[in-house]
DNA sequence: CCTAAAACATGACTTTCGTCATGTTTTAAT
DNA sequence: ATTAAAACATGACGAAAGTCATGTTTTAGG
């Protein structure tokens, strides 16, 4: 729906970028050298929040990592529905899986949450990487398996669960990736409407708005977008239920 | 459900095991020298219908490739639902994943559908014979890369399509991946019973005998079971819609 | 501060799908 | 061949969730 606007500036990454990328699990396992020259490899792009970062089907000839800001990554339907795979935080990487086939195309559009700053490295340099860190290659590995058993989990989800338990996995989920603890709940960071909800748990946004309304009316959650806050985890778990 | 029978026997893969495992993207890479040497390494495994070759939640110790016939990749609640992630057919890899963690554990449990033959590798030599071929670990990069998309879009599926394009889209990809042409139309060779489809594609057995009542009359396929045959994989397609 | 747009909310109604009950057909084991 | 179990089938009914309409509140930009 939203036109690339693609006001986007690009430049060499500082020095000071090494803190994030030393939460990246990928490059934390390198030499100290061996990083440097991953580092140079490196180049910084920002996004606004219209702008988006690729898009499902296009040719994948980067992969990524979030350095600032959170990212979505999502599919849509010819008609318009869409369905959110899943947000990035800073230090997650994504298309690391699509970068590694030539010509493969992009499964998702990633799609940014506000702005957002991202590293990008370019196929070949990823690929020859990978061929002289063995290491390397088994922390992607890893990587591919965790994200491979999340989508299967939210396959289980999708197909055996109602939407409310949908819901209150989501929110779990959310709380404890990227929940911050205040006083009479965790709050969660990032600004997250109804309609972004309802195409990360598989329903509409109507359908969210009521669940929410009832998870609010017994004290499970308060506040909303902005501000979003779990009063009542343990009882979300239980009715996720896992 | 059912008790874990095991009468399975163990034995060392003959010389004839190759012709598999030359099907096997993972092992079509390698030197001839460095095959026999993973081939040692490999043992044989029948299982009966009855069997389990692994149980979700267990310590994930091997890696694993389908010699003969057909394994189902299962995850379920404690209520006594469940869900199929996937059908595993011959030189298909699994756990390739789970086993790159000490002390993952398993995801799903594996279930045969029927007289199978497995061949597993355990975990050790398995790391061993990444760490020494590059290339081996990039195929499986690959692998699990594919495993997330096939995972991925089944998720938009789940989450945007009514039961009736969820199952035209399952009979879709089962008859590209294993549809045998025949006179008549494409038929798939597995045996495949209402509830097994209803357990792949997120709804009851009732639901998913009523569909494929609808699909019967509009001449969309025909048969049951062990012998189901797509009739109008074109028109199939375009209710799935993709 | 003001205003338009976006997000939130709720009711009424419909569709989809699950549940339960009951009966028939097919399959597989003795 | 017989027979018990599994699979298939269909109807009736209700619960869950989508759709559409309408109105309120919040947010973001000028």
């Amino acid at each position: 729906m939203s036109k690339p606007l693609n006001t986007s500036s690009s430049k060499r990454p500082g020095l000071s970028t090494g803190n994030v990328l030393d939460r990246v699990p990928l490059f934390s396992i390198l030499s100290r050298q061996n990083r440097e020259r991953i580092f140079r490899n490196l180049s910084e792009t920002r996004y606004g929040k219209k702008d988006l970062i690729f898009r499902e089907g296009e040719p994948s000839e980067y992969f990524h990592i979030v350095k600032e800001g959170m990212v979505k990554c999502v599919k849509s339907t010819p008609d318009g529905k869409e369905c959110t795979l899943k947000m990035l935080m800073p230090g997650d990487l994504f298309c690391c899986d699509a970068a590694a086939f030539d010509g493969a195309r992009h499964p998702g559009t990633a799609q940014p949450m506000g702005n957002v700053s991202i590293l990008r490295m370019h196929k070949s340099a990823y690929f020859d990487m990978l061929k002289r860190n063995p290491d390397a290659a088994i922390e992607v590995i890893k990587h591919l398996a965790n994200r491979l058993h999340e989508a299967q989990e939210q396959n289980k989800i999708l197909a055996l669960d109602r939407a409310d338990q949908r819901l209150a996995a989501l929110l779990v989920d959310l709380g404890a990736r990227s929940g911050i603890q205040e006083r009479g709940g965790l709050r969660l960071p990032m600004r997250l409407t109804r309609q972004d909800m309802a195409n990360m748990v598989g329903a509409t946004t109507e359908t969210v708005i009521r669940i929410l309304s009832r998870f609010k009316r017994d004290h499970l959650v308060s506040g909303t977008a902005n501000r979003l806050m779990i009063l009542d985890i343990d009882r979300l778990k239980t009715l996720a239920s896992r």
